[in-house]
DNA sequence: CAGCCGTGGAC
DNA sequence: TGTCCAAGGCT
């Protein structure tokens, strides 16, 4: 039977060639399994890594992330980016310890419900720490099987992303299923790369018939894009004398969410209209600047004096090379409102606007 | 379905 | 330097 071929070449090339030592498999609980899925969501492994491996030191089980502040979670993951993953994560910790006695879910339909746990993670978990029977289909998976049969198309089109599953479901042997799913993975991120694949390596190879076709970098189709407007971010930079940086904490949901960053100024919004509507003696809090990076990641510039970065995009901003400098502003120049501008004086307070354009 | 969410790697 | 996108899921 091809199915059974196919897992065969898969999984003797995997005992060889594939990767047994990662930090995940060590040890390859539910919990375990399920923070690295989790992590490893549009991540690379080896940015993975070292979090994992920090998150588990402070976080070893269900019950220590349960019981933990949201906002220590936030901390350990800063700088990971998609930052809902890790409030996700600490709901459903808080929601298997009061609905299922803390122990996890062992049934796909339960773990799907779970926030942050798609089919594919679910049955990463499964399969992975427990040996049951599920498919697994990200990114990887999807452009093995997607050159191997020549699947045209977009794989976020449902149409598409529906064949990928039924491969998928009809490859997964019955025996050895973590192996295999880790084997798919590890195949796609070791040589059926997104450029430049081994196909020379392939235990696929023969029966790949993208290759047949010498069309292996066209599969899979690529998103289709539209061109977007381009968005610009502004942000408001307070520092006072004692090296402390005004800081708001950002609202729960959307980006950056639950994390502190200096005030945004809407688009439509001057600087001084977002003052006059907001910033007065009452609303002025200086947070002083932790030692720790990553709490409020985003804004670890080190706010030498006056220091204001123009970053290519926002993401970048603690990218000296991405940025460029611009010069400083006194709290006059910035069209703040008279008493608004003498009171940071006063306090010695610096100034600045960060613009940042965001190519959409 | 389409857009959003972050950071970094690779070319 | 810009572009694409990576162990996806949610709205």
């Amino acid at each position: 039977m091809f199915a059974d071929d196919f897992a065969r070449r898969l999984l003797a090339w995997f005992d060889h060639h594939g990767r047994h030592d990662l930090p995940w498999q060590r040890e390859a609980t539910p919990y375990r399994v399920w923070i690295s899925e989790i992590m490893l969501q549009q991540t690379q492994v080896a940015v993975v890594v070292p979090y994992f491996e920090r998150f588990m030191a402070r976080f070893p089980d269900l019950a220590s992330l349960a019981a933990a502040d949201l906002d220590e979670v936030l901390h350990r993951w800063s700088g990971l980016g998609y930052y809902a993953r890790a409030r996700h994560l600490h709901r459903t910790a808080r929601l298997i310890v009061a609905d299922h006695q803390g122990r996890f879910p062992q049934r796909i339909e339960a773990l799907e419900a779970l926030p942050g746990i798609g089919r594919s993670t679910a049955g990463a978990i499964l399969s992975l720490a427990l040996g049951q029977h599920h498919p697994i289909l990200d990114g990887n998976c999807k452009r093995v099987l997607a050159r191997c049969f020549a699947i045209s198309g977009w794989p976020g089109h449902s149409a598409v992303l529906a064949r990928l599953w039924a491969l998928a479901e009809a490859l997964t042997p019955v025996a050895r299923v973590a192996a295999f799913n880790q084997a798919m993975m590890d195949l796609g991120a070791t040589l059926c790369t997104r450029a430049k694949p081994a196909c020379q390596a392939c235990p696929l190879a023969e029966r790949c018939q993208a290759l047949a076709r010498d069309a292996v970098s066209t599969y899979p189709a690529p998103k289709p894009r539209k061109q977007t407007p381009p968005r610009a971010v502004q942000l408001l930079l307070i520092r006072d004398p004692d090296d402390r940086l005004l800081l708001q904490r950002r609202p729960p949901v959307g980006i950056w969410g639950g994390l502190w960053t200096p005030p945004e100024i809407g688009l439509e919004e001057s600087a001084e209209a977002w003052c006059r509507a907001r910033l007065d003696a009452s609303v002025l809090h200086l947070e002083k600047r932790p030692s720790r990076r990553h709490t409020f990641s985003h804004f670890q510039l080190e706010m030498r004096p006056v220091q204001v970065r123009l970053a290519t995009q926002p993401t970048r901003v603690a990218d000296e090379a991405a940025m460029t400098w611009i010069e400083p502003a006194a709290p006059g120049d910035l069209g703040l409102p008279a008493p608004i501008a003498r009171l940071l004086t006063e306090l010695g307070a610096e100034t600045a606007i960060a613009r940042q354009e965001e190519p959409g």
